[in-house]
DNA sequence: GTCTATAGTTGGATAGAC
DNA sequence: GTCTATCCAACTATAGAC
């Protein structure tokens, strides 16, 4: 098996025969998570082929399959190289937040945003591989049961429970299954936002653009969503929630 | 080129040679259109193979290229088969409603409904059948961009021109981008909701449920779908909507 | 109209040199 | 670690019999 820990041996190299110092500098299993991360991204999992990655890459089929043994493995290591982060970071908030309330009822409002907007952050990876990260997330959620079924639930299982627990604390009149509920097609929103591939509005003189992301930036989107998620979930069930 | 506009000649066929009596008594065309709605709903397009389709479909691969001609064009077709009839009825209900209001504006809550119900009505078809429609029509929605994204544009751009209409009627204090951006949140929430493929809640003891749309009726899963909709639309960009 | 058979590609994964 | 070369399975599409 593969190692596992290592990100930064870059110049430690085992012998002699030219190191990565072909194009860039950079470690052949970190260009093929970038490369793995574009191709999911653009064409699903089943529509990416390992020779399409790998010669984005610029590295062999075989090399992918010595540092990741196969293409699911491969499309499980670019998810957790980002997921695992994103999620620390919204369980940190939520952290944060209880304990800056000290035992009060948080506002709906900070619960939603501590689980979107870490999503909208750019961090370590630059803007381009993160606008990419987002539409593989997006496509996970929509793509084959068959492969990617149990690694949502590895993925994604603990947060749902965590924001799902937290939501009801700051709703206590709603049920368990109102919760869900309104919990799931949040959910929807999100990544119906991140897949990037949003709905065509025509109208505006015929150009091109299938996303509106442009024309909007990250933050104004992520209040709108904030704003509409917050009154979507205090709407669910009729009960239309008493303004806050 | 195959004929495009039969869809009743049953029993008038050319000649002899026994007709489809094998099993069912089913049209070849027919039977390989719910295969393919539900393969593709099962494995989505790249995921999908021809062999797959016409095992389920009790036919030949040379059969569905005869019919279709090549596999896009029986998504295309499998998608038109459902996606014309449902739009019909999206379009006459909002039609419908403005002849009622004799030019007053209408309320949110029924250009809401205009646009959801029917995707929730089962009606020729069967429920199996109208289920295994909609996770095609969400898988469509997150698909390859490559093969499908001019048909999103034929099936859907129409649609969303009228209900982008008739929410700018009934919320004259919103910005056009405030209500395009609040239409697309609301077509996240519906395709993330017939997806089918909906997030783990755990928690409920070990059980393997990966949706909960068994234990909902639709019609109460539509009628929250609404609420939440309806007070998200009012709250895009901050002001919060006066109560109606 | 539907079949069998096959052409021609492309896929994931592996063997073995270096 | 990374490559080239290769295996073999599966795919889309077509040809041609019936």
């Amino acid at each position: 098996m593969p190692n596992s820990a290592d990100s930064q041996i870059a110049d430690s190299r085992p012998t002699r025969l030219a190191p990565p110092e072909g194009g860039r500098g950079a470690d052949t299993r970190e260009r093929l998570l970038d490369a793995a991360e574009q191709i999911f991204a653009e064409r699903g999992f089943e529509g990416a082929s390992m020779r399409a990655v790998t010669q984005a890459a610029g590295a062999s089929v075989s090399a992918a399959n010595y540092h990741f043994g196969s293409k699911e493995a491969l499309l499980r290591e670019t998810l957790l190289r980002r997921v695992g982060p994103l999620n620390e970071r919204r369980i940190a908030r939520l952290d944060a937040l209880e304990e800056d309330a000290n035992g009060r009822p948080l506002e709906l409002e900070t619960i939603v945003e501590a689980f979107l907007r870490p999503v909208f952050e750019e961090h370590a990876a630059s803007v381009d591989a993160t606008a990419r990260f987002r539409q593989v997330a997006a496509r996970i959620y929509s793509d084959p049961p068959g492969v990617v079924s149990a690694m949502k639930r590895e993925l994604f299982g603990p947060i749902v429970t965590r924001f799902v627990a937290a939501l009801a604390a700051a709703l206590p009149e709603k049920s368990r299954g109102e919760i869900e509920l309104g919990f799931q097609l949040t959910v929807g929103v999100m990544v119906h936002v991140i897949s990037g591939h949003l709905v065509t509005v025509p109208g505006q003189e015929e150009g091109e653009c299938d996303c509106w992301t442009a024309r909007l930036s990250d933050e104004s989107v992520l209040q709108q969503m904030i704003a509409y998620v917050v009154a979507g979930l205090r709407a669910v069930s009729g009960s239309r929630g008493v303004a806050r």
